[in-house]
DNA sequence: CGCCGTCCACAACCCATGGTTGTGTCCGTA
DNA sequence: TACGGACACAACCATGGGTTGTGGACGGCG
């Protein structure tokens, strides 16, 4: 299907006739009438009665044009996305089970007029060169990763200081403790697939391991939150780490756990990057929507790698 | 722009390379290499970057990609929609300003899974017409419409009695009333674009112009709700007639008013009407919610015209 | 009642788009 | 260094969709 033919569909449908849908999109009125053909035969139905006084839609076409207008509406946010200048705020968030992506969703909700893209990059420095460059305008990342001081161009400030639950099924000999000390999880098989190599959420895992003895399984493919939560439920001696502010939508009956960590508890750091002079208007609406929804977090008990840059909020 | 070359734009991201795309795709690597390139030219930017061991997204890429699907999903119900056999639900609703396209959206909220295609037919003839041709599955009017009882392959429910109120602007005279009796509207003008004569919306205010002398206009274009607010709100010789269900809404600051009517309060009777012989499982599933969501309306001191069906439930 | 104007459909033609095959280039690897 | 895999470019060709020209249907009007 052409968006060409779907937007003369449209105007025609607005107009009432060919002739002046001609006239607007700039074609000749046998033009539209073939290309409404066309579409009529692509669907197999019928969506004007042709009068001698214009075109009128039938039923199909009445229910096809919200449909209609509903493409074209998607297809200008599709191009505007990649378009230079003025373009929607695009925005890195660190894989899955963390709460950035979450923020971002209250970011949605309360400024639903502002156009977003949300997507993940590979590591900090991917984050940090794309901001560089203008590609991307901020990242949600643990700053800065253990000898790499940003640059500095970038700003960045702690928006959230998110505690780690661990997350295990019915099954799980953990499964009926009200919290667990870091500690005691030596020896238990904790998995965390979708954890990337030399990325710094890879070396925030790495210290945590070297500092309390854990056995953290990265390996195997990541199918997904959904599959993670189906092995977890299933599997009495597997269990995850999950963040507190993640909420997760899992179907009823998982008999899912969520057990905080205590003494210390491991918070994962996340701070916004962006760019030192990103003109972008709604960079700025995110900043102040953070500032409001986000505060300090005790640091007492609680756990971050050394490279970590200390709070200055 | 062309929705193959969107899924092939799609189906190149998913899998990682130009080859095995061509192949799902029963083209030429060449062919889906083109359109890519097109696509790319299109946009004006780089949507992957070629490797010798395939084609990676680029930033701009990842930013399209959510885009691009939601596109193909969007066309897939365009298409759906006028798709006989297992189509979505089709529902005529009475224009505007009443409260059935309101139990639609209460509907789709209980069901968000079901597909809908709600539209606005001519009259209850038309829409009688429609539903036993099958063009669409119900319909919300008031039925029967003055000497036409409905024929007897169309079923009938009454759904809801809805009291009409008046709105006005800060300025009418009326504006301060707690409410105001039917009568005491004689002489105001009361103004009600987009009835269109014949329909059975109009018999409705043709008898109660005709029983109780009120001067209702029904002239001038339609210019959707918004322009008649606005009009309604600054002009206060100016009021109108809305279902007491209708949620609208407008600009804060209008200062619009509702004002309840009495003795008699005018109600609307809507009924749903759907054809005998429909086996669409979302018309029962309809007709299951509107039985749980609609109640009963003392009608005691309310006024319908003499040709509306008595209520049976 | 017949003429005319309006609007859409059909036919013929033509060019641009987009497909295929064949080949070149780049890059990672044995 | 040679090979294989993957994408790009070139040449060619069929199809699609555009234009012009024309005909038919319908409604308004003299």
């Amino acid at each position: 299907m052409d968006l060409d033919t779907v937007r003369t569909f449209v105007a025609a449908a607005d107009a009432g006739q060919f002739q002046e849908a001609a006239a607007e999109l700039a074609v000749t009125q046998q033009a539209v009438s073939k290309r409404i053909a066309a579409l009529e035969r692509q669907l197999g139905v019928r969506l004007f009665t042709r009068t001698a006084r214009g075109a009128r839609l039938t039923i199909d076409g009445q229910a096809f044009l919200p449909h209609a207008r509903e493409l074209l509406r998607v297809a200008e946010r599709a191009v505007a996305s990649v378009r230079t200048g003025r373009r929607p705020l695009r925005v890195d968030v660190i894989a899955s089970r963390v709460a950035p992506s979450g923020l971002m969703r209250g970011f949605h909700q309360a400024h639903p007029e502002i156009d977003l893209d949300v997507l993940m990059l590979f590591d900090v420095e991917t984050a940090v060169a794309a901001i560089r460059s203008g590609a991307i305008d901020a990242s949600f990342r643990a700053v800065a990763a253990p000898g790499r001081p940003l640059p500095e161009d970038i700003e960045s400030v702690r928006v959230l200081d998110e505690p780690l639950q661990l997350l295990t099924g019915p099954g799980h000999v953990l499964a009926g403790a009200r919290s667990v000390p870091l500690a005691r999880l030596a020896g238990h098989r904790i998995w965390m697939p979708g954890i990337v190599p030399g990325t710094e959420w890879a070396a925030y895992y790495d210290d945590l391991v070297a500092e309390f003895g854990l056995t953290i399984e990265a390996t195997g493919p990541n199918f997904g939150s959904d599959a993670l939560l189906d092995t977890v439920a299933d599997t009495p001696a597997l269990a995850t780490f999950m963040g507190e502010h993640t909420r997760l939508v899992w179907p009823a009956g998982h008999g899912l756990r969520r057990i905080p960590v205590t003494d210390p508890t491991p918070v994962y750091p996340h701070s916004l990057l962006w760019h030192r002079d990103n003109p972008h208007p709604a960079l700025a609406a995110l900043r102040a929507h953070l500032a409001t929804t986000t505060s300090g977090h005790d640091t007492a008990g609680t756990w971050t790698p050394d490279w970590v840059i200390p709070r200055t909020g």
